[in-house]
DNA sequence: CTTGCCTTTGACGTATGGGTCAAGGGTTAG
DNA sequence: CTAACCCTTGACCCATACGTCAAAGGCAAG
């Protein structure tokens, strides 16, 4: 499978697939004789995942930094994401969602402020 | 009053004061005869009053979008805010405030799903 | 063999609100 | 007059998650 396949499999584009190999989310795929990337099944299975995981509001250095737990996963078997594999250990959900929280607190703050500026008028 | 010290006394750096006019929140300042700029007391109140309302989470857009009404204020009386004034009349701050909601929405939609992803252990 | 789509890398663009040089000229105190 | 600081414009920098473009080569069908 080239990457316009797996890319349109997992849902995106060869462009994304590069990228997260370019910042360590996929592990470097290997090449054909004429260096072009050939994936798998898993492979697409792991983009989902990230992309999933994006999607959620985890950054890229979020994935990334749990990017070797993704990887070591083998078989076909794919995390159950609640009970193990990335999510928890690293503690890097719980980062997200701290921050997560301060910004809903922060933009909370901002709208009551600006409400109060221009009255009850809503 | 040159720059430095306008920026100073508004609480900025006179880089900020360049882009504000630049970006047409502040009306083009008079010039010395070698091309500095010139600034009155009045437009130290103005560029404190386009600090508010950006540090109230509206953007440089928005507030170009009434600059007008802004520089139509004569005499040394500044806007009450809440009555009259740029805030009221545009509906700038009412789009602002929507956009707020949704974007609290949104995270807090994002947030919740990220949590329920790694269950309860909060 | 050629046509046409696919892939490669690298470089630049997106939106925000300015920060940070850099080169050249103004201004003021000593 | 000169040092030291201020001002001018222009251009590039930040972080995010890729999109887009460009030049150059690969691959399968006719």
């Amino acid at each position: 499978m080239r990457i316009g396949d797996a890319a349109a499999a997992a849902g995106t584009t060869p462009r994304a697939l590069r990228f997260y190999e370019q910042r360590g989310l996929l592990p470097p795929a290997p090449r054909t004789m004429t260096g072009q990337r050939e994936y798998g099944p898993r492979d697409v299975a792991l983009v989902r995942i990230i992309r999933e995981l994006l999607s959620l509001g985890l950054t890229v250095e979020d994935v990334r930094s749990c990017a070797e737990r993704l990887h070591l996963l083998e078989g076909e078997a794919l995390p159950p994401y609640g009970s193990n594999g990335c999510t928890q250990g690293t503690g890097v959900v719980q980062r997200r969602l701290t921050a997560l929280d301060e910004e809903i607190s922060r933009l909370t703050a901002l709208r009551e402020r600006l409400a109060a500026r221009v009255g009850t008028v809503s």
